[in-house]
Parts: C-alpha cells; structure tokens; sequence
DNA sequence: TGGATTTTCATTGAATACAAGAAGTATTCA
DNA sequence: TGAATACTTCTTGTATTCAATGAAAATCCA
C-alpha cells in the first residue's frame, strides 16, 4: 500500500488494513491499545491517530471511551452496499477511462499480474487483497475527491464480503473468479482505448458477476433431500 | 452540531468546521497545534486527534511533518465538484424520500425554519450553516454508509463555493435564494409523501440552481462599455 | 439468596516532557 | 557578491505520566 515507507507506523497502519480486508480481523473486534502499541513498538499516542486515521476511512469504529472496533458488516450495510456499489462503481470506471496516465495504466496492468498470481496460488485473502489493490488504482486514475471516500468504502467492505462469501469448494465460484480475471483484462483495455462508455459498461457486468457470486451464498440451491430422511430436531 | 456535547474538544471541532464551511478560515490556511491548544485550552494531543478526524472528513489536509492546512478548492476541485454533485445528491434525496423517520422530517423542517430566518437576517454565514445543517440532515435521512462519505464532502465544498461566489448586490443571486428555500419546501414535501422520485428530480432542480448560481459568477454579463472609453493597460 | 451498592481494577483520555526534524538565518569561503 | 554550509530556532512527532471513566467483582443489606 501506499505508506508502507512511513516507518512503522505506515507498517501497523497497513497491517490493520490488511488485516481487516481479510477478515483475519472480523468485524466487531476490539482492538487492544496496549496490545498493539507494544507488538509493534510505538506508543499509544501514535497508535491511537492510526486509529482515528483508520476509522475515518471506514475501518475502524470509534467508540468514545470504549476503543476502537473493526467496522461491523450487518445485513444493513449489505443492502446499502447493494444500492450504491453499481452506481459509484460506473461512475469511477467511466472517469478512470478519461484520465488514466500511462504510468497508472502500468501500475494498473502490473496489479492485475499480481492478482492473476493470486488467483493460481489459491490463496484467498492474497487475492483479496490484489483484488482490492487493482480497483483501488482505479479510483486513483478516476481522481475525483468527492466521489473516492465512498468508492474506497465500497471497496473495503466488498473485499470482507468476498471474503465471507467465498467456497474454494464450489465449483460455479471458482469460475466466476476466472470471468472476474478476463474482465478485469477488458477493464484495463477500455481505459487504455480511453472508451468511458464501455469502461462504465464493463463496471456493470463486472458488479453483477459479484453480485450473482454473493447471492449464490446468501440464497444456495436446496439441499434436495427427501422428507423425513433428516433427523427432527427436538423443540 | 451533533457533538456539541463531547465538551471542549467538541467545541474546538464545531468551530473549525463552521470557520471552514463559511470561509473564515481560508483554503490553505495554515493551522498553528500550540495557537490553537492554548486558545480552546486543551493540549495538543487531542488537539491532534481532532486534526486527524477533521481531515478524513474532508475539512483539513495534514502533510507529515508540517501540520494541517485547510482543505484546498482549486480549479480541478470544482471541476470534480460539478461531475460528481448532481448524481450523488439526486440519490441522497430519493434515499431520504425512502427512509426518512418522522422525527427526523421533524428536525428538517426545523433546520428550515433557521434557514429562512438566516435568509431574513442577510447574514451569508448563518444561511451557509443553515443550509448545510439541512442538507445534512436529508443525508441522515438516506442512511447509507457508503454514500455518505462522498455526500458530506460534496456538502462543505458547496458551502465554500457558495461563499465564494455570492455577492448580496447582484439582485439576481437574492431571487435565486429564494428559489432555493421554496425548493427546500418541496423538498420536505416529497420526503413526507415518501415520494422518491419527485425527491430525486427536486435534487436535480435545486443543483441546476445552484449551478446557475456559480455561472452567474464565474461567467459574468460582460460589462458593456463601448471600445475605447477604457483606459489602456501598459504592456 | 437476590438485588443493589460500593470498591477495585483495567482501560481510555489528556497533559506534560522529550526527541526528531524542518525551516530559516547567519556565517564562511570562493 | 553569491552560493553553500553550519547553526539556531521553531514546529511536529513520540513517549511517558497522570487523571478520569467504565466495567467487573465483591460486599452488604433486605
């Protein structure tokens, strides 16, 4: 990430990002001061502006007297999440075709690299994190202030619910991860063509292929077994 | 504002910010940690806290190393500006249309009763606050997470730019206020109706609106005097 | 024994003290 | 006189210490 020079408080900061990205940290977790001050050899001062720093991006929760919190993800913030994602998604493609610089459009082809790296080693929370790590590049070419804070909120809480939606084993999700690759490669050659119309098309496909992914885990095929062959449940 | 309860520290907060929304403290002004931990009485470690929260939300820039500045309004930001506002607030006000609880449509009306009383007394401070408070509260209204943060950013800068660019003389600029407070009205109308798409397409007038506003600065009716009767500018 | 109250302990919040770094100024040398 | 460098001062960043607040446990009384 961005800081990671900042010596270690970029490193702690970042560290917590990722981790929360994850999941390693989930949602409702409380954070210990003392605890992290120590692991990672700052003292609470600077520790605690990471945390204002952290919650003001979205991944914290302050609350006051009582510590900081990882965000929580309720079935609320889903369905606010469903609402704007396609919206701001179109909206920060389109602008990212319009005025990407050819040393973003790199960075942004390189990033992929490391996502298609992820997506062979089978390590979820790597490609989560390359994942992340490409649309976030996006948003840097897209460059509008006022639309990024809630472009990068989105992208927090839509690489948690990746995370906590993803089956290794199910064979249609494992699929979809390849149709997510491909389209991040039409992505990067709408914005390269500097065709905003088609870079805003392909931010809606590459949302519904994440929403159909999320809602084969909210909403599963039933399992298909025959009455009275599950043991009753007693009252 | 809400946290006008959290003691000094929340006093210091509401000042910068309501100094910031009408202008009075400047974009690019230079924020002095001792000056201003002597002047509120507290010391400069929640001082600092405050700095880092202010800046998440947009009203300050803190650059490592040399203190916090007042957020910059340049060129490129209003450009930013009249790309991103009319989408997020036509979704923000269909949202509230959905969403809004009846003490909240309580404490709109409210607010809008201190915007009209602001617009009688001629001070352009206290109607850019009083407008803010009511657009504020359409957000709360809507709810959402992840649209918020680009809302509320999209609000201080409109109050800045409102600032900059109202001129009492200008008799055209008069009407357009009230224009905009019987658009408020409206505006409280649809909500209580729960009628989100009238909601939206008010959003979408009062942004032309105040769109014309701007222009009505930033592209002046030329002053009409004949060639000649200006005196010459020396090269 | 159950409930309320007080006491204790742990954790957060704020202030002070200290260290590091940046900007400005003066001095030196060409 | 001009540029470079060293020194001084001011500002920011971090650590430590102290105070206040909140949670939990123990005690007391009904």
């Amino acid at each position: 990430m961005r800081d990671a020079v900042n010596g270690r408080k970029g490193e702690l900061s970042d560290h917590l990002k990722a981790s929360i990205l994850t999941m390693k940290l989930r949602p409702g977790f409380d954070l210990d001061e003392a605890e992290l001050s120590q692991a990672f050899g700052i003292s609470r001062t600077p520790l605690r502006e990471i945390f204002r720093e952290l919650a003001g991006e979205g991944y914290l929760e302050l609350r006051s007297g009582r510590g900081a919190r990882v965000s929580e993800l309720s079935h609320t913030t889903l369905r606010d999440f469903f609402l704007a994602a396609p919206m701001i998604y179109a909206a920060i493609l389109r602008l990212a075709a319009q005025n990407a610089t050819p040393e973003q459009i790199e960075m942004l082809k390189s990033s992929q690299e490391t996502f298609r790296t992820a997506l062979r080693s089978g390590d979820a929370a790597a490609r989560a994190l390359a994942n992340n790590r490409f649309h976030e590049i996006t948003g840097e070419m897209a460059g509008n202030v006022y639309l990024l804070p809630s472009f990068y909120r989105l992208l927090i809480d839509h690489a948690r619910i990746g995370m906590t939606f993803y089956r290794p084993q199910n064979n249609q999700m494992a699929q979809n991860l390849n149709s997510a690759s491909d389209q991040h490669d039409a992505i990067i050659a709408a914005i390269e063509a500097r065709d905003s119309e088609k870079a805003a098309r392909l931010a809606d496909e590459h949302w519904q292929l994440s929403r159909g992914q999320i809602e084969l885990f909210v909403m599963p095929t039933s399992l298909d077994v025959p009455l009275g062959t599950l043991p009753q449940t007693s009252a």
